[in-house]
DNA sequence: GTACCAATAAACAACATGTTGAAAATTCAG
DNA sequence: CTGAATTTTCAACATGTTGTTTATTGGTAC
């Protein structure tokens, strides 16, 4: 029984990966089941056995990265005693998001650019949005210093945050994350103290 | 003479039209030329005297939304005598753009939305902060005072503003141009006053 | 009237899609 | 070890889309 179990997710996973693939090449929209099978080497048939069409595919695996993207946010912020200066705890959650996104950079820099699907900085937005509410909403009194609604407070900032990444994507990754967490500090500091 | 040039762009209006009107309900990707001509009424063979094929036809949209859209501004900009402290000059622009996005908020949701095309939001942008980029450089010393690459700030910024109009589209053009330019203002102020 | 042009109608091969029934591989009871 | 049951894989099919072509229609220009 089990050796059925771990064939078929062999082969799931080998549909997956072959997909990613021919993404590094080719855009979303012009990619054939056909082209996906051939690389992997199964019957074009067996694609349908996994996934209902090469929509339900990029869900799966987009579903897939953000709860390990997710997983990720939260195991290394937790390792973190939340006993610090408020901006202390914003440079270490900037960081914390800096490194995640390195280390999910393949995937992400396809899903971000032209060859991925439509629609998807929205999507991976609004996750981002959730981890940076339950960070800001830890300090005690934010609602009542913010005078605009929060989802619009969010809405700028995390897609701010998400313009630095793909900046940092289109520059080939050209700084480490702890570089890019210094440059985000430092662009705060600029809006903060200088006229613009 | 002129009643054929007259027909012909009447013909690829159509076309046009038609096709954003099904991109309303139906995504890009799975939105076929059967579909377009249908609605347009006119035979699947004219849409190829006209085009190569949809994508060609999504292209020649955003290319003539773009020129419009930078048309727009600069217009609206020229209007605005260059005397003002730099605040603002930031406002005015500020204004200016909210204005036009307001004007083509149609097309513009559309093609923002899962229902476009993949990569959208990263040309939009990079169309945006050109415009930015002309603004702010006539703030003399601004690059002395900047300690963060250029293209770093702008993604910054740029993306940020374009964050604040994917929330204005998601609630529904709920404010105002002017609405949103205060709302924008206020979150720059909490943003320098504020712990956060 | 003749030459010209946009649009149409109909047909085509090439390719993509999703489904299905048969075949191959694997498991396990006896 | 063997045969039945189960699971995975596959080849073939009907259907739909694409882009091209050829012949034809209804106007316009000169």
């Amino acid at each position: 029984m089990s050796i059925y179990i771990e064939k078929n997710r062999k082969t799931k996973e080998l549909i997956q990966k072959s997909f990613l693939q021919i993404l590094e090449n080719k855009r979303f929209e012009s990619i054939t089941i056909g082209d996906i099978t051939k690389i992997a080497q199964i019957n074009r048939g067996t694609f349908y056995l996994h996934f209902i069409d090469k929509f339900d595919l990029l869900d799966q695996i987009e579903q897939q990265l953000f709860t390990e993207i997710g997983n990720h946010i939260d195991e290394l912020q937790s390792r973190y005693s939340f006993t610090h200066a408020f901006e202390k705890e914003q440079e270490h959650l900037a960081n914390t998001l800096f490194s995640v996104i390195e280390l999910h950079s393949p995937i992400l820099q396809i899903f971000l650019s032209d060859h991925g699907r439509a629609g998807f900085h929205i999507r991976f937005r609004d996750a981002f949005s959730e981890k940076v509410r339950i960070n800001l909403e830890k300090n005690e009194g934010f609602n009542a210093k913010l005078k605009v609604p929060l989802e619009y407070f969010l809405s700028f900032i995390t897609s701010a945050f998400l313009g630095l990444i793909e900046q940092w994507f289109q520059n080939g990754l050209d700084k480490t994350s702890q570089e890019m967490t210094s440059l985000y500090i430092d662009i705060i500091s600029f809006i903060k103290r200088d006229k613009w």
